[in-house]
RNA sequence: GAAACAGGCCGCCUUAUCGCUCCUAAUUUAAUAGGGGAGGAAAGUCCGGACAAUAUAGAGUACCGUGCUCUUUGAAAGGAGAGGUGUUUCGAAAGGAAUUUUGAGAUAACAGAUAGUACCGCAGAGAAUAUAUUUCUCUUUUGUACUUAGGACAAUGUUCUAAAUGCAGAAAAGUAAAGGUGAAAAGGUGCGGUAAGAGCGCACCGCGCUAUUGGCGACAAUAGUGGCAGGGUAAACCUCACGGAUUGCAAUACCACGUAUACCGGGGCUUAAGUGUUACUCGCACGAUCCCGGAGGGUAGGUAGCUUAGAUAAAUGAUAAGGAUCCCAAUUGGGAAACAGAAUCUGGCUUAUAGGCCUGUUUUAUUU
């Protein structure tokens, strides 16, 4: 089982993540919303966000985001798929949320985003 | 031992597994080994400094900062100690009172309110060139009551005139003493004085000015003098003194990518349009394939700056076990753990902070 998250699977381009925000398409389970579209290369790209009006504290907003980063880390099989796919993974909670639900909650996510992405 | 106050320090630890980031090493091109990886405030961005760019031709204005004294520390901002003054709390003393002296604290953006402007809600007559539709007082005058004196008549009464006194009203003044309002009412208390009053006069207190003395100084004491003009706010503008080039790492340098000397309108081509220079003015420099505006197009990736933490959509994390701390139950167990996340570095200031430890001072309990 692979669960490492180097820098290659990393969304980075500021151009690239405004074009997803704009194109791509949405999928919602509780507190999460994932963005996605089809990436120029094999390998899977993204991005988490966690958004400065619901989370004002930069403590929590950083906890969150290591949170949600741990969640993909350990699930990643969940979205696997034959081609690469960019995605931006947000949380639109404004608690600390606890990582055993989180991780649920991803997985439901993962089963909606299968179905409609067709893969 | 407990409580209060002041100052300082710490602000969970260990192991394993999975993962992130930077550096080094060697094999070699996707993996291995070793090492480093958030804070006392990283925060607010309120003051300094380094560093960088602009300018180096300066001057004035504007703007900003600081504001009792001395010593000390520091590059500066700032800090520390000792003192002075004002305000204020508690206690003591003197005095009839106003007030003064003194002991122990607390506190002050603590230069200037006799340069000018502005503001001072409500209440109140009046809030700054003081003042009345209250009260008080003199004078004049009207009415009335009573008394006295004189006269007339129809005579133990009636009536007229004059004067004094009381009451009520009016006019013209005096006064700012009393009541009342207010955070604040144009020196305070007492005595004299006056029609009533008033620094109008006097005593004491306070205040201003001048001189002398003491102190490094802020200031203080003493003497003389002035009858007292001049309320508060400068964290309102402002004035004075001292200091300050401006903009900030999104600075800035380099590499890569990419384009348009296109088009439209206007100005100018040597009698100067314009650009740069510190916000403005002057001055200075540059100045013709030029300048301004419109509409539109392109780029916005990387390296250095940048750090024995050093990223760039931004690492410093997760899980499990064990152990300290605190709380509830008191056998086993269950729960809690603050404020808060680096972004060029650095010195301060301010604000947030569960819990714990140490030192000192004061009060108090117990034991000897």
């Amino acid at each position: 089982m692979d669960y490492s998250f180097p820098k290659s699977q990393r969304l980075k381009s500021a151009k690239r993540i405004s074009h997803i925000y704009r194109k791509g398409q949405k999928v919602k389970q509780s507190s999460l919303l994932l963005f996605y579209l089809e990436g120029e290369s094999a390998e899977h790209k993204i991005s988490v966000a966690v958004p400065k009006r619901k989370v004002p504290k930069a403590v929590h907003r950083n906890r969150i985001k290591r949170i949600l980063r741990e969640v993909y880390r350990l699930n990643k099989t969940e979205l696997a798929a034959t081609k690469g796919f960019d995605f931006i993974l947000m949380y639109l909670g404004s608690d600390l949320p606890d990582q055993r639900k989180l991780e649920q909650a991803f997985i439901k996510l993962c089963e909606k985003w299968r179905n409609s992405a067709g893969v």
